[in-house]
DNA sequence: GTCAAGATTTGGAATAATTCTAAATTGTGG
DNA sequence: CCACAATTTAGAATTATTCCAAATCTTGAC
């Protein structure tokens, strides 16, 4: 993985392989679209942006490539809002900040030594951990000053 | 509030009041059915409770209720995963354990000191941190060890 | 190479979750 | 009582996601 974390086709091929899923140029197409710009698009978002390389590629298409590109460790799903499911290509450990004002999404870098020192009650096996930061981004904290 | 955070009908009125909200028997019923089984319901799932006791309630009404709590304080608002929306009456500081292979949810209390010592970029006003936990619950643990 | 089986894609229908709208109801203060 | 604003209500509308059956593609066996 070089500086961005993007992948020479053969890594995100074998990726998929080892997932269980095939190389298809739909799921390249979709994974293309999230590294090119890196705002955490929903999956509306990303079927507009792949349409514009791909013109017949489907809604439920672009569904089931997030869905197998997350399974096989390519994308995270984020969960910020009540809004919809938003995707991100980045797989370092980093939170999100969310602006409540503009909705748009940061990634946020966790320091090294990080996970929550949380004690989990007997029985319970953590998986991973998601932290979401809220509050206003520098441009709607700038906007706000103004007003 | 006492040990397990229910707050007198005063309180509830105040704190209504304080966000700018009136105390409408609604409001009170949404409330009341969050405290009664405290297991993150989904809007949808705090309207069916909460028709039982009060039949001609919306599911408008209960939307706009939840949103009023939430606003004034009284109420979390927990996304975790694609599906809807849940809402917990527990207002200390806790963050939450999502079982990904039943949907349930525990609240899990965060060690006294437990901001993450995230550094923000300048400009970031953070205002709340959410903190998921994922993975398997004890129930489903063992349901998996006896296959 | 041909063929069958399984994986994937596609368009559209179906469902789920949330928001919107306009009219009725309620509460408040004058 | 009246005017006004907040709230509720039923249902329509919108948004997000899932499902489905048919078409297409890929792979491995022969
Ligand atoms: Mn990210
Ligand atoms: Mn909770
Ligand atoms: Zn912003
Ligand atoms: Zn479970």
């Amino acid at each position: 993985m070089n500086a961005v974390g993007k992948k020479t086709g053969s890594e995100f091929s074998e990726r998929l392989n080892t997932g269980g899923f095939r190389f298809t140029p739909q799921r390249q197409q979709v994974y293309d679209v999230l590294l090119q710009k890196r705002d955490h698009p929903t999956a509306e978002e990303v079927f507009i942006r792949a349409k514009k390389q791909m013109p017949e590629i489907s809604h439920a298409t672009v569904y089931n490539c997030l869905d197998a590109l997350v399974e096989c460790g390519l994308l995270r799903q984020v969960q910020l809002d009540r809004g919809a499911t938003r995707f991100c290509p980045n797989m370092r450990e980093h939170c999100h900040f969310y602006c409540d004002v503009c909705d748009s999404v940061y990634d946020v870098d966790l320091p090294a030594k990080s996970q929550p020192g949380v004690s989990l009650p007997k029985g319970f096996k953590a998986e991973r951990y998601e932290i979401a930061i809220h509050g206003v981004c520098p441009d709607c904290a700038k906007a706000k000053m103004k007003k």
